[in-house]
DNA sequence: CCGCTCCTATACTGATCTGTGAAGTACAGT
DNA sequence: ACTGTACTTCACAGATCAGTATAGGAGCGG
C-alpha cells in the first residue's frame, strides 16, 4: 500500500521530503484532503513545517505531488501487467479490471483521485488536471486496446468500460459489494465480445 | 436545479430554516462541505448564525439535512418516472438511466452523495448512512425491476447496471464526456437483452 | 395581555488553519 | 576552508473555523 510498493520511491526527493510525501499520502487518503493540516503532516512525518514548506512550497504542492505519485504508481502498475500478459486481445483490454480486482482488496476508501476531484472544485486547481488526464488515459488505453481486439466502435465502447470501472470502486466502497470487480469483469467482457461479434 | 424544483420545500422547516437549507445544498454541493462555513451559509441565507443553530442544531445536521434532501428529491423522480412509464419491463429498468440523463445535463460536480462520502471519512458520521442508503435502494430497485423482465441473474445484473450508473456521473464531471448517459444507457440495454435471452 | 415561535443583533471563545521570519545546526562534496 | 543542501527551532502572524452567550424584537393565537 505504500508508494514504494509498487513504483518505488522518487529519487529526486530529499529523505524528508519523502516522509512528508508517504504521510500524507496516507493521511490524504484516509481523511481527506482538507480534513489533513499541515501542522499534523509535518508531525507525523517527524519535520518541522518549515521543511514541508521548502521542499512543496504550498499545501497544494503537496497536494499535487501525492496526486501525481498516486498517479504514476497506477499506470505502471497497469503498463507493467500488460506487457506481461500475452493472451489474446479481449483478454488484454481486460487487464485494467483484473488490476482493479487486487486494488479494492485492501483499499475502501474508492479512487483517491476521484475523491480528490470531489475536494477541489476550483476549476484552476492544478491538482484536477491531474485526475482529468489520468482518466482520460485510461479511456485511450481502452480505446487502443478495444481497436486492437477489433472491436466495432472502440470510442463508444471504451466510455462503456471506463464506466464499469470507475463505477465499481464507487460501489465497492459505498455498497461494499464485495465482489464488485469480478461482477464488472464479467460485464465488460460481455460487452466486448458482442462488440467484436457484430462487426 | 433549486430543491423546490421537483420535489417542492420541505413543510416542515421554517422560512428561514428552508432558506438555510437552500443556500447550503447549493452551496456544498459546488464548493464541497469541508470548504463552506457556517458563516458563509448564514450570510448568504440572509440569516443569523443563532437561527442556523436553532434550526439545525449543528454544521452535522445540516449536512444531514442536504443529503436527505438531495435523496428525497432523486428518489421521487425516479419513481415518479417508473410510474408515468407503462413500457416494457426492459425499458422500465432503463429508466434511471433515462433520468440520469436529463439530470447530467446542468451539473458537472457529479453526485452530490458520493462527493459527501468522499468528504466524510468517521464510518460514525450519519451522513454517511444516508449515501449508504441511496446506492443500496437503487441497487435493490434494479433488482427488482430486472427480476420482473425475467433477467437471468437479478442480483448481478443489478450491481452491473449500478457500476454503471455511477460509473458515467464520474466520466461525465471529470472526462467531461458529453453523452455518457445514452452510451452507458446502451451498455445496460444490451447487458440486459442479453440476460433475458439467456434465461 | 400572555406565551410561544421565529428571528435579529452583536460580541465572544478557543481552537485550528495556512504560511512566514529569522537564526542556527549538521554534513556532504570540492 | 568554502559552499550548498537539508533540516531544526520556535515564535508569530492573520484569517477562519464551529459554536455559544446575552439580550431583545415582531407577529400571532389563546
Amino acid at each position: 500500500m505504500t508508494a514504494d510498493t509498487v513504483a518505488g520511491p522518487d529519487k529526486r526527493l530529499t529523505p524528508g521530503a519523502q516522509r512528508i510525501l508517504d504521510v500524507a499520502s496516507e493521511l490524504f487518503y484516509w481523511r481527506g484532503i482538507h480534513a489533513v493540516g499541515v501542522d499534523t503532516i509535518a508531525a507525523e512525518s517527524g519535520v518541522t513545517k518549515r521543511t514541508l514548506y521548502d521542499r512543496f512550497g504550498s499545501k497544494d504542492g503537496l497536494i499535487v505531488a501525492y496526486l501525481e505519485a498516486r498517479d504514476r504508481r497506477w499506470r505502471t502498475l497497469i503498463t507493467s501487467r500488460l506487457d506481461a500478459e500475452h493472451a489474446d486481445p479481449v483478454q488484454r483490454a481486460l487487464v485494467p479490471f483484473d488490476v482493479l480486482f487486487e486494488w479494492l482488496a485492501p483499499s475502501s476508501r474508492g479512487c483517491s483521485l476521484v475523491n480528490a476531484f470531489a475536494e477541489l472544485p476550483e476549476p484552476e486547481h492544478p491538482g484536477r488536471q491531474v485526475v482529468v488526464a489520468e482518466k482520460k488515459w485510461l479511456r485511450a488505453l481502452f480505446r487502443e486496446l478495444l481497436a486492437e481486439a477489433g472491436a466495432e466502435d472502440p470510442d463508444e465502447l471504451a466510455v462503456q468500460l471506463l464506466s464499469l470501472h470507475e463505477g465499481a470502486i464507487v460501489c465497492y466502497s459505498i455498497v461494499a459489494e464485495a465482489n464488485v470487480a469480478a461482477t464488472v469483469r464479467a460485464a465488460a467482457e460481455t460487452l466486448i465480445t458482442r462488440s467484436i461479434s457484430h462487426s
